[in-house]
DNA sequence: GCCGTTTTCGGCCCGACTGTTTTCAGTCG
């Protein structure tokens, strides 16, 4: 996890800076290195230890001061300067510039006159009156901070996609009732399609903005109008999500939508690209001078640029401009491209529906092949089979077959702590599809749990490893693994790679998608349903694929059945 | 602090809204 703790790092070092009123480039290339590590598929550690400060510095966003700060942190697991920042502040102090409203300028300001450095001494200061004394500091900016500092304590953090795009659409249905409008697109990182989603961002087209935005901050759904201006809104929802509206002209949509959807890094890369060009990219359009030449639509924006329509899945500046530019995108997979769901429960474990009803769900989505994959003994907390409950499942899976949908008979076998499984091999046999995974002992050393996935892909019967981190977005961290070594031995042996679509697990995610796929190995985008229900998830799963810039080649399922047995049954041979 | 078919120095995305201001700084996305 070297990668994300150094992303950490250097964002907190952002901030630091920023509180010192840096030069706001500096700060700026820190963030900029930071969202460029998240976004590495590969360790740090392992370019480090391969090509050493050479290769860190081929990273776009990593020169040589911030290389020799990675190799810093790699080699004495600590950054100097990162230490010394935080001691010349206090801990707690990077906390309030969290509180929404309140920036570098202001906390410093609170530090210097009043030696405020927390958000409890903060809240004291309020409540004291203290703080208007301050220059530039009056009722209303109070009022404003202490309404930010309630919301953040009731925060949760980033919502869950399946949560946000419930809401969006909850929003779009009520702002279409609501008067003149021509289109309503939720934009922002619910449109890329991101595991979280922060706020919600909703693109209108009208003539009459006004209307809009105002009827807007009147909803039900509304409650607090943080910003209300003639073409932006802003507001807090009831469940605590931020929401904001913008509402553009039609003859703008493309440049807006595309502005809106973001992310800012693909945002900035673009105007930064433009700018080489002789020309302006704003929200409202493309210009040479004063003249505006594109902007209608998404494709106008991108083709004023030299550029392919680029999907909003790809913008994170991750290399997406550059394959754009070369004719190198991919060709995403499609919704439409998956013929089968290969992990599925019912209610022999711990599942709601019979296999017959999981099926013929399955068909009715248009699936051409289920596969039912109960649990084996270990999860005994979900229900999970004996062998020979497991035999006698499969039996009755054979009598099902001829329902319009073709059941594969599969198995969810634990992967236990000194990597052995809990089924013996004449019984999997039986399956024609074995998924593994771990289900307990989540906090072994990285090389025990590395060498436990690492031994359940050497047997000849596993096909998959389920939900290979093991994350619970929001909830539980990824244990810890060597990703690179895991992928290197699953192409060595020919075992396949989940994408579980659960809305919190989407694990693999999406920089783990790129890397499977570098390696070569077939992912399987799964639901893990436990209910009839649980199958529509597949589209998040997709969304996540997409996100790893996988093509219809790279996703196992997509295969037609033939094409599939063929590749489940290779490894036995 | 990064980066280079304008540059190894001198640039670095762009605009909306708020609050405290008589012309703009701060914050946000």
């Amino acid at each position: 996890m070297e990668n994300s703790e150094i992303a950490r790092i250097f964002l907190e070092i952002s901030e630091l800076l920023e509180l010192k009123g840096e030069n706001t480039f500096k700060i700026r290339a820190y963030q900029k290195a930071a969202r460029s590590i998240e976004g590495l598929s590969l360790d740090l550690d392992q370019v480090y230890k391969e090509g050493g400060i050479k290769a860190l510095k081929e990273i776009p966003g990593i020169g040589e001061s911030l290389a020799e700060k990675i190799e810093e942190k790699i080699t004495t697991g600590k950054v100097k300067k990162h230490q010394q920042l935080i001691r010349r502040f206090s801990p707690g102090f990077i906390e309030l510039m969290d509180i929404p409203g309140l920036g570098p300028k202001t906390a410093m300001k609170l530090f210097k006159e009043e030696k405020i450095n927390s958000i409890a001494k903060l809240k004291k200061a309020i409540k004291s009156g203290k703080i208007k004394d301050l220059p530039g500091i009056k009722d209303k900016k109070v009022q404003n901070i202490s309404a930010g500092i309630k919301l953040k304590e009731k925060a949760k953090g980033r919502f869950l996609i399946s949560e946000a795009t419930e809401y969006a659409a909850a929003i779009v249905k009520k702002l279409e009732k609501m008067g003149p409008v021509k289109k309503i697109v939720p934009a922002g990182s619910l449109r890329r399609q991101k595991e979280t989603i922060g706020d919600l961002d909703i693109l209108v087209t009208s003539e009459k903005a006004e209307k809009i935005t105002a009827g807007f901050a009147d909803l039900a759904l509304v409650s607090r109008v943080l910003a209300k201006g003639p073409t932006r809104s802003s507001a807090i929802l009831k469940n605590n999500m931020q929401c904001d509206l913008r509402v553009v002209k039609p003859s703008e949509y493309g440049a807006a939508l595309h502005y809106f959807t973001g992310s800012q890094q693909h945002a900035i890369a673009i105007r930064q690209l433009a700018r080489t060009m002789g020309l302006k990219v704003s929200e409202y359009g493309v210009f040479k001078g004063k003249k505006r030449i594109a902007g209608r639509t998404e494709e106008e924006v991108f083709g004023a640029l030299g550029l392919k329509y680029i999907p909003p899945e790809l913008r994170e500046n991750r290399g997406e401009l550059e394959a754009a530019q070369n004719g190198k995108l991919p060709i995403l997979v499609e919704l439409e491209d998956i013929r089968g769901d290969l992990h599925c429960h019912s209610d022999r474990s711990d599942g709601s529906n019979t296999i017959a009803e999981m099926a013929a769900a399955g068909r009715e989505m248009g699936y051409e092949y289920m596969a039912i994959t109960d649990h084996s003994v270990s999860t005994r907390i979900a229900g999970g089979q004996t062998e020979k409950e497991f035999l006698k499942e499969m039996s009755a899976i054979e009598k099902l077959r001829t329902k319009g949908i073709k059941i594969l008979k599969g198995v969810e076998v634990d992967i236990l702590p000194d990597g052995s499984l809990d089924f013996r091999d004449f019984v999997l046999k039986e399956a024609d599809v074995v998924i593994a995974a771990i289900h307990s002992r989540f906090k072994m050393s990285k090389k025990d749990m590395t060498k436990r996935i690492l031994s359940a892909m050497d047997n000849k019967y596993v096909n998959i490893i389920a939900h290979p981190t093991g994350r619970l977005i929001n909830e539980r961290a990824p244990y810890e693994i060597d990703m690179e070594e895991i992928f290197r031995v699953a192409a060595q042996t020919g075992t396949f790679m989940e994408l579980n679509s659960h809305p919190s697990r989407l694990d693999l995610n999406d920089t783990h998608c790129r890397q499977a796929a570098r390696h070569k190995i077939l992912v399987s985008i799964n639901t893990d349903s436990h209910n009839i229900g649980g199958l529509a998830n597949i589209r998040f799963g997709v969304s996540t694929a997409r996100r790893g810039w996988l093509e219809k080649k790279d996703v196992l399922n997509s295969l037609p059945y033939a094409g599939l047995l063929k590749k489940l049954y290779q490894k036995r041979r």
